[in-house]
DNA sequence: ACGAGATCGAACCGATCGGTACGATCACGC
DNA sequence: GCGTGATCGTACCGATCGGTTCGATCTCGT
């Protein structure tokens, strides 16, 4: 084997390592709320280590951001496609997904969303203006299956409900924001 | 006069003049993107000035928000006053004025959020947290108005769609944002 | 004219940060 | 068994940060 698959030593497995870690941290305590050095002591991993596998810190927290989006994306989509072909069960399924995700103890509204709000540099606010479209492809296509007039209109108008509903039950805890949303989301869809 | 109004050495002018600048570049660049000694030479006052003014550097963070969060809260309530008594014609203000502002050069977001995103400080999160309640007064206000079923939910819902819809203004741009937006919003309310 | 208080400018402090360097250790392939 | 490369632990570096201190200057009320 030219890759060592169970060992100690596993590059692959020491980045997937870094890159959770990063992932956890980053999303509970904010990008420049945790430094290299005690991210490394969380992992158990030398900054040597960390160095070789990602450039510089900025390099790291794209990475992370990008796996993030990617992982959120997915699952949104999986749980639209789960609910079959109907657009009302699909946006349903959506904002069914985003209620259980605002239930759980360790959320803390989107970490694209708070990424960029924290760092004004170009690549962070690229990569969540990216996280965003890719919501709004999902919704924009539930609208045009429910054949509304001007689909893409109803896509954004869904997109604001999703990442409003997302602010709100951070901000205000998950109770009823979850229902209110998809209650809210499929009146505009059928009301279009 | 026990205080001096015109004069260069006022206490209460040096304070508004750092409020003003503190408020000006914490929105464009973030809490944490500027530090002390910069903001000072750029208001053009000693560092000694500003801490007779702000015991530290979180406290004049803490009046920065406050602050903000009341002009953005009474220019909010001024334009759905100045709309008259039609609740419809109000929440239109409401999303109006929000059009407007995210069409400034200078518009990043609402400054509140983008601070609870920042800072996860209970203090900053509590400020951000009523700004938000401010806001859902306010709509569920225009929601009792019209005789909503159930003007708390139209209230959340209207909450939701408003800071989305900053999110998104901010994130792509404030193209047809505003009046999306402002076309949801008034169908939540008469859909309701 | 005098004293009080606000302000300035610059030096200074300790802590922390991102990032580098070095010697030692460990696991693996040949 | 030997070399290669991944890893560790620690020390180190320069920069920056929030915050303090001090002497000089300025303004104002009395």
């Amino acid at each position: 084997m030219p890759v060592p698959k169970g060992s100690t030593v596993d590059p692959a497995r020491t980045r997937a390592a870094i890159l959770d870690a990063a992932t956890r941290v980053f999303y509970e305590r904010g990008l420049d709320g945790v430094g290299v050095a005690e991210l490394c002591g969380l992992i158990g991993v030398s900054k040597e280590t960390l160095y070789r596998h990602f450039e510089n810190k900025d390099a790291l927290v794209d990475a992370v951001l990008e796996r993030r989006s990617e992982r959120v994306t997915r699952w949104l989509a999986d749980a639209a496609e789960a609910a079959g072909d109907s657009p009302a069960a699909r946006l349903a399924a959506v904002f069914d997904a985003l209620r259980e995700w605002y239930s759980e103890p360790t959320f803390r509204g989107c970490a694209l969303v708070n990424a960029a709000a924290q760092h004004h540099a170009p690549r962070v606010r690229a990569i969540t203006s990216r996280h965003l479209h890719k919501h709004l492809a999902l919704l924009t296509d539930i609208a045009r299956r429910a054949r509304c007039a001007d689909p893409d209109a109803v896509g954004r108008q869904l997109l604001m409900l999703l990442e409003g509903a997302t602010i709100v039950a951070d901000q205000h805890g998950a109770d009823a924001v979850g229902d209110h949303a998809r209650t809210a989301a499929l009146a505009l869809l059928s009301g279009a």
